[in-house]
DNA sequence: AAAGCAATCAACCGCATGATA
DNA sequence: CTATCATGCGGTTGATTGCTT
């Protein structure tokens, strides 16, 4: 039996506890092993809109809103490619805050230009000098992600020392002391951010022998930090 | 206080694409 | 070449929250 809806505090303690363990070497997989009664698709995306570490939440920033609507103007509807150049935001939440506010205002703005009759159009970063330095899309992508239009993935921190700058507002992952949670290690060590995603098959699942451990039941210090400081902060 | 309505956002669904047998 | 499977993407839905009356 699958089941559906708002994903339950231990459910994601669960899935945490399997990807930051093993990686997600097989999404169809992983709810059995992690002892998850939902579809693979719903543990990814649960992953990776919410659970993953460099995910960014909160309000948008003036910034970011502005390289969405250029983004958008000049991508469409492609939503994974905006969210490539906005570190720590996923497509989903990109999409929401474009159908909820951004739509909205850019509509309101129009109208207003064409009532004034001026035939100035002001974008939302009028009122800030900073972002008039390169606002062309071009700019933007370049400022942001170099000369190409960057893979999904690549908002990913790398394994070249990027947790040094996290992106992470609500959520420190620094604050944790390495030596008292092992399950941290996973968050914190090189390999941590390119094991799930690499398919070169270097990769080893683990076995059903390993995987037969509830291993949420191993990690109670990891359960009671994510219960008291992740999940709050998800509320 | 409560009912109605609108806004927000987490999650699901269907389709497309790529890999592999 | 074709079938099958896994994954990714974008559209949409529905539950929850907040606001108004």
């Amino acid at each position: 039996m699958v089941r559906k809806g708002t994903w339950t505090p231990e459910e994601d303690n669960k899935l945490i506890a399997y990807v930051t363990r093993y990686g997600s070497w097989n999404w169809r997989q992983l709810p059995k092993f992690a002892g998850l009664e939902r579809c693979g698709k719903s543990c990814r995306l649960r992953w990776l809109n919410y659970l993953r570490p460099d995910v960014k939440r909160g309000n948008f920033t003036q910034q970011e809103e502005d390289t969405i609507i250029k983004l958008h103007q000049k991508l469409g509807n492609r939503w994974i490619v905006i969210a490539a150049n906005l570190p720590g935001r996923t497509d989903n939440e990109i999409k929401n805050h474009w159908h909820t506010n951004l739509k909205k205002r850019l509509i309101k703005n129009n109208n207003s230009d064409a009532n004034d009759g001026t035939g100035n159009s002001k974008d939302t970063n009028s009122d800030n000098p900073a972002m008039e330095q390169d606002n062309t899309v071009e700019g933007v992508l370049e400022k942001n992600s170099g000369p190409n239009i960057t893979s999904p993935l690549s908002s990913i921190p790398s394994s070249s020392g990027t947790m040094d700058t996290p992106t992470t507002t609500e959520i420190s992952y620094e604050n944790y002391v390495l030596d008292e949670l092992p399950l941290m290690d996973a968050f914190l060590n090189d390999n941590f951010w390119t094991e799930p995603y690499i398919m070169d098959g270097s990769y080893v699942p683990p076995n059903e022998e390993t995987t037969l451990l509830p291993i949420w039941c191993e990690d109670e210090y990891f359960s009671a930090m994510y219960d008291e400081q992740l999940w709050s902060h998800q509320q």
